[in-house]
DNA sequence: CCCTTGATTCGTTATTTGGCGAAATATAAT
DNA sequence: ATTATATTTCGCCAAATAACGAATCAAGGG
Protein backbone atom coordinates (compact mmCIF):
# COMPACT_ATOMS: atom_id res chain seq x y z
CA UNK A 1 0.00 0.00 0.00
CA UNK A 2 2.54 2.23 1.04
CA UNK A 3 4.44 2.38 -2.49
CA UNK A 4 1.56 2.61 -4.48
CA UNK A 5 0.66 5.36 -2.64
CA UNK A 6 3.74 7.40 -2.72
CA UNK A 7 3.32 6.86 -6.77
CA UNK A 8 -0.36 7.96 -6.49
CA UNK A 9 1.14 11.18 -4.40
CA UNK A 10 4.36 11.69 -6.52
CA UNK A 11 1.74 12.54 -9.66
CA UNK A 12 -0.75 14.46 -7.68
CA UNK A 13 1.03 17.81 -8.52
CA UNK A 14 0.91 19.53 -12.51
CA UNK A 15 4.82 20.00 -11.57
CA UNK A 16 5.60 16.46 -11.16
CA UNK A 17 3.38 15.42 -13.93
CA UNK A 18 4.91 17.90 -16.34
CA UNK A 19 8.64 16.84 -15.32
CA UNK A 20 7.79 13.20 -15.65
CA UNK A 21 6.84 13.99 -19.06
CA UNK A 22 9.37 15.94 -20.48
CA UNK A 23 12.07 13.05 -19.25
CA UNK A 24 10.70 11.33 -21.40
CA UNK A 25 12.29 12.77 -24.25
CA UNK A 26 15.76 12.61 -22.35
CA UNK A 27 17.26 12.71 -19.07
CA UNK A 28 17.62 16.50 -17.80
CA UNK A 29 19.38 17.93 -15.07
CA UNK A 30 17.89 20.38 -12.33
CA UNK A 31 18.71 23.52 -13.97
CA UNK A 32 17.01 22.84 -17.21
CA UNK A 33 14.11 21.52 -15.54
CA UNK A 34 13.74 24.60 -13.58
CA UNK A 35 14.42 26.73 -16.33
CA UNK A 36 11.44 25.46 -18.07
CA UNK A 37 9.29 25.01 -15.22
CA UNK A 38 9.83 28.81 -13.86
CA UNK A 39 10.33 27.63 -10.27
CA UNK A 40 13.06 28.49 -7.65
CA UNK A 41 15.47 25.20 -7.62
CA UNK A 42 14.94 24.47 -4.70
CA UNK A 43 11.20 23.92 -5.42
CA UNK A 44 12.28 21.53 -8.25
CA UNK A 45 14.96 19.87 -6.30
CA UNK A 46 12.19 18.75 -3.98
CA UNK A 47 10.01 17.60 -6.53
CA UNK A 48 12.36 15.46 -7.85
CA UNK A 49 13.46 13.99 -4.62
CA UNK A 50 9.48 13.12 -4.59
CA UNK A 51 9.14 11.51 -7.62
CA UNK A 52 12.57 9.80 -6.54
CA UNK A 53 11.31 8.44 -2.80
CA UNK A 54 8.39 7.04 -5.62
CA UNK A 55 11.38 5.28 -7.63
CA UNK A 56 9.40 6.72 -10.50
CA UNK A 57 12.69 8.44 -11.75
CA UNK A 58 16.37 7.78 -10.83
CA UNK A 59 19.53 10.26 -10.59
CA UNK A 60 22.75 9.78 -11.50
CA UNK A 61 25.43 12.00 -11.04
CA UNK A 62 27.95 13.55 -14.17
CA UNK A 63 30.48 15.98 -12.92
CA UNK A 64 28.65 18.55 -10.93
CA UNK A 65 25.40 17.84 -12.98
CA UNK A 66 22.85 15.22 -11.31
CA UNK A 67 20.77 14.30 -14.32
CA UNK A 68 17.08 12.37 -13.87
CA UNK A 69 15.69 10.28 -15.73
CA UNK A 70 12.29 7.72 -15.81
CA UNK A 71 12.79 4.96 -13.96
CA UNK A 72 11.57 2.60 -17.37
CA UNK A 73 13.42 -0.48 -16.14
CA UNK A 74 12.33 -0.41 -12.01
CA UNK A 75 11.18 -3.44 -10.18
CA UNK A 76 7.98 -2.44 -8.85
CA UNK A 77 5.25 -3.59 -10.92
CA UNK A 78 3.25 -0.35 -9.65
CA UNK A 79 6.16 2.14 -11.42
CA UNK A 80 5.98 0.23 -14.93
CA UNK A 81 2.46 -0.31 -14.83
CA UNK A 82 2.71 4.21 -14.49
CA UNK A 83 5.13 4.67 -16.77
CA UNK A 84 3.38 2.89 -19.35
CA UNK A 85 0.10 4.38 -18.84
CA UNK A 86 1.22 8.01 -18.74
CA UNK A 87 3.86 7.34 -21.63
CA UNK A 88 0.52 7.25 -23.48
CA UNK A 89 -1.51 9.99 -21.76
CA UNK A 90 -1.55 13.99 -22.03
CA UNK A 91 -0.20 13.16 -26.01
CA UNK A 92 -1.96 16.62 -26.98
CA UNK A 93 -1.72 18.72 -23.78
CA UNK A 94 -0.54 21.79 -24.72
CA UNK A 95 0.97 22.47 -21.72
CA UNK A 96 2.74 19.09 -22.32
CA UNK A 97 3.66 19.93 -25.78
CA UNK A 98 5.17 22.88 -25.00
CA UNK A 99 7.87 21.63 -22.08
CA UNK A 100 8.90 19.05 -24.57
CA UNK A 101 9.56 21.70 -27.11
CA UNK A 102 11.93 23.50 -24.41
CA UNK A 103 12.95 20.44 -23.45
CA UNK A 104 14.62 19.93 -26.66
CA UNK A 105 16.08 23.21 -26.65
CA UNK A 106 16.94 23.89 -23.55
CA UNK A 107 21.49 23.68 -23.45
CA UNK A 108 22.37 23.39 -19.90
CA UNK A 109 25.78 25.06 -20.51
CA UNK A 110 23.92 28.03 -21.85
CA UNK A 111 21.20 28.10 -19.12
CA UNK A 112 22.88 26.83 -15.93
CA UNK A 113 25.29 30.09 -15.45
CA UNK A 114 23.34 33.13 -14.08
CA UNK B 1 -4.33 17.60 -18.00
CA UNK B 2 -6.65 18.40 -15.15
CA UNK B 3 -8.49 14.88 -15.68
CA UNK B 4 -5.16 12.84 -15.13
CA UNK B 5 -4.35 15.47 -11.80
CA UNK B 6 -7.24 14.95 -10.58
CA UNK B 7 -7.42 11.19 -10.78
CA UNK B 8 -3.70 11.08 -9.07
CA UNK B 9 -5.07 13.65 -6.51
CA UNK B 10 -8.35 10.93 -5.74
CA UNK B 11 -5.72 8.03 -5.60
CA UNK B 12 -2.99 9.82 -3.20
CA UNK B 13 -4.95 8.90 0.03
CA UNK B 14 -5.17 5.82 1.68
CA UNK B 15 -8.56 5.59 2.77
CA UNK B 16 -9.40 6.25 -1.28
CA UNK B 17 -7.31 3.62 -2.50
CA UNK B 18 -8.77 1.16 -0.07
CA UNK B 19 -12.79 2.41 -1.27
CA UNK B 20 -11.79 1.69 -4.64
CA UNK B 21 -10.06 -2.34 -3.93
CA UNK B 22 -13.73 -2.40 -1.95
CA UNK B 23 -15.52 -1.76 -5.05
CA UNK B 24 -13.74 -4.54 -7.07
CA UNK B 25 -15.99 -7.15 -5.04
CA UNK B 26 -19.47 -5.13 -5.37
CA UNK B 27 -20.98 -2.54 -5.23
CA UNK B 28 -21.47 -0.43 -1.65
CA UNK B 29 -23.52 1.51 -0.54
CA UNK B 30 -21.94 4.62 1.75
CA UNK B 31 -22.76 3.36 5.16
CA UNK B 32 -21.34 0.10 4.25
CA UNK B 33 -18.25 1.79 3.21
CA UNK B 34 -18.37 3.83 6.41
CA UNK B 35 -18.50 0.60 8.27
CA UNK B 36 -16.02 -1.32 6.83
CA UNK B 37 -13.14 2.25 7.20
CA UNK B 38 -14.45 3.32 10.79
CA UNK B 39 -15.05 6.91 9.73
CA UNK B 40 -17.31 9.33 10.12
CA UNK B 41 -20.02 9.46 7.48
CA UNK B 42 -19.75 12.69 6.27
CA UNK B 43 -15.74 12.12 5.59
CA UNK B 44 -16.57 8.83 3.84
CA UNK B 45 -19.37 11.16 1.22
CA UNK B 46 -16.04 13.59 1.09
CA UNK B 47 -13.59 10.39 -0.37
CA UNK B 48 -16.70 8.99 -2.11
CA UNK B 49 -17.63 12.47 -4.30
CA UNK B 50 -13.88 12.83 -5.28
CA UNK B 51 -13.26 9.43 -6.56
CA UNK B 52 -16.81 10.27 -8.27
CA UNK B 53 -15.28 13.81 -9.65
CA UNK B 54 -12.59 11.77 -11.12
CA UNK B 55 -15.03 9.18 -12.64
CA UNK B 56 -13.13 6.17 -11.22
CA UNK B 57 -16.64 5.38 -9.84
CA UNK B 58 -20.59 5.86 -10.50
CA UNK B 59 -23.37 6.33 -8.59
CA UNK B 60 -26.71 5.35 -8.86
CA UNK B 61 -30.28 5.82 -6.43
CA UNK B 62 -31.70 2.41 -4.81
CA UNK B 63 -34.21 3.64 -2.94
CA UNK B 64 -32.98 5.15 0.26
CA UNK B 65 -29.24 3.87 -0.29
CA UNK B 66 -26.67 5.40 -3.14
CA UNK B 67 -24.56 2.56 -4.02
CA UNK B 68 -21.21 3.33 -5.79
CA UNK B 69 -19.07 1.14 -7.92
CA UNK B 70 -16.41 1.24 -10.09
CA UNK B 71 -16.74 3.15 -13.35
CA UNK B 72 -15.64 -0.24 -15.27
CA UNK B 73 -16.38 1.25 -18.54
CA UNK B 74 -15.30 4.61 -18.33
CA UNK B 75 -15.15 6.80 -21.54
CA UNK B 76 -11.56 8.33 -20.46
CA UNK B 77 -8.84 6.11 -21.56
CA UNK B 78 -7.24 7.64 -18.30
CA UNK B 79 -9.64 6.29 -15.84
CA UNK B 80 -10.06 2.59 -17.89
CA UNK B 81 -6.38 2.45 -17.65
CA UNK B 82 -6.11 3.11 -13.60
CA UNK B 83 -8.89 0.84 -13.33
CA UNK B 84 -7.06 -1.87 -14.92
CA UNK B 85 -3.69 -1.36 -13.23
CA UNK B 86 -4.97 -0.90 -9.98
CA UNK B 87 -7.25 -4.41 -10.18
CA UNK B 88 -3.90 -6.06 -10.54
CA UNK B 89 -2.47 -4.36 -7.18
CA UNK B 90 -2.62 -5.09 -3.81
CA UNK B 91 -3.69 -8.36 -4.36
CA UNK B 92 -1.48 -9.44 -0.97
CA UNK B 93 -1.90 -6.49 0.74
CA UNK B 94 -3.50 -7.02 4.33
CA UNK B 95 -5.50 -4.51 4.78
CA UNK B 96 -6.66 -4.91 1.32
CA UNK B 97 -7.37 -8.03 1.70
CA UNK B 98 -9.13 -7.40 5.50
CA UNK B 99 -11.26 -4.93 3.83
CA UNK B 100 -12.18 -7.52 1.31
CA UNK B 101 -13.35 -9.81 4.11
CA UNK B 102 -15.41 -7.46 5.92
CA UNK B 103 -16.98 -6.31 2.82
CA UNK B 104 -18.14 -9.82 1.92
CA UNK B 105 -20.08 -9.88 5.39
CA UNK B 106 -21.19 -6.61 5.60
CA UNK B 107 -25.39 -6.45 5.12
CA UNK B 108 -26.65 -2.77 4.74
CA UNK B 109 -29.40 -4.16 6.88
CA UNK B 110 -27.88 -5.07 10.06
CA UNK B 111 -25.05 -2.25 9.61
CA UNK B 112 -26.74 1.05 8.49
CA UNK B 113 -29.88 1.25 11.12
CA UNK B 114 -27.83 3.22 14.36
C1' DC C 1 -48.27 14.20 7.29
C1' DC C 2 -44.61 13.28 10.65
C1' DC C 3 -40.62 10.43 11.79
C1' DT C 4 -36.79 7.67 10.72
C1' DT C 5 -32.87 6.65 8.00
C1' DG C 6 -29.16 7.29 4.51
C1' DA C 7 -26.49 10.66 2.38
C1' DT C 8 -24.67 15.26 1.54
C1' DT C 9 -23.22 19.87 2.72
C1' DC C 10 -21.25 23.21 5.89
C1' DG C 11 -18.18 25.17 9.37
C1' DT C 12 -14.16 24.32 12.04
C1' DT C 13 -9.65 22.43 13.22
C1' DA C 14 -5.19 20.05 12.67
C1' DT C 15 -2.03 18.41 9.40
C1' DT C 16 0.20 18.24 5.03
C1' DT C 17 1.94 20.28 1.06
C1' DG C 18 4.09 23.57 -2.26
C1' DG C 19 6.42 27.56 -2.63
C1' DC C 20 10.46 30.68 -1.62
C1' DG C 21 15.12 32.42 -0.11
C1' DA C 22 19.14 31.52 2.62
C1' DA C 23 22.51 28.39 4.14
C1' DA C 24 25.04 24.19 3.44
C1' DT C 25 27.31 20.74 0.38
C1' DA C 26 29.80 19.04 -3.58
C1' DT C 27 32.25 19.43 -7.69
C1' DA C 28 34.70 22.09 -11.36
C1' DA C 29 37.43 25.76 -12.94
C1' DT C 30 40.83 29.31 -12.31
C1' DA D 1 43.65 27.40 -2.51
C1' DT D 2 40.01 30.16 -3.88
C1' DT D 3 36.12 31.08 -6.54
C1' DA D 4 32.16 29.74 -9.17
C1' DT D 5 28.48 26.60 -10.20
C1' DA D 6 24.91 22.91 -9.44
C1' DT D 7 22.28 20.82 -6.14
C1' DT D 8 20.31 19.80 -1.67
C1' DT D 9 18.69 20.94 2.87
C1' DC D 10 16.49 24.04 6.19
C1' DG D 11 13.20 27.31 8.05
C1' DC D 12 9.35 29.77 7.13
C1' DC D 13 4.65 31.03 5.25
C1' DA D 14 0.31 30.36 2.60
C1' DA D 15 -2.80 27.24 0.59
C1' DA D 16 -4.82 22.74 0.26
C1' DT D 17 -6.56 18.67 2.51
C1' DA D 18 -8.61 15.18 5.77
C1' DA D 19 -11.11 14.73 9.68
C1' DC D 20 -15.17 15.60 12.68
C1' DG D 21 -19.93 16.95 14.30
C1' DA D 22 -23.99 19.60 13.27
C1' DA D 23 -27.25 20.99 10.05
C1' DT D 24 -29.61 20.02 5.82
C1' DC D 25 -31.63 17.27 2.10
C1' DA D 26 -34.03 13.10 0.15
C1' DA D 27 -36.73 8.99 0.37
C1' DG D 28 -39.64 5.52 2.75
C1' DG D 29 -42.67 3.79 6.25
C1' DG D 30 -45.90 4.39 9.70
Amino acid sequence: MRDALKIFKALADPNRIRILKMLELRPLCVCEITEILNLANSTVSKHLSILREAELILDEKEGKWVNYARNSTAASPYVRDILESTARWLTEDPQILADAQSAKKVNRDVICRR
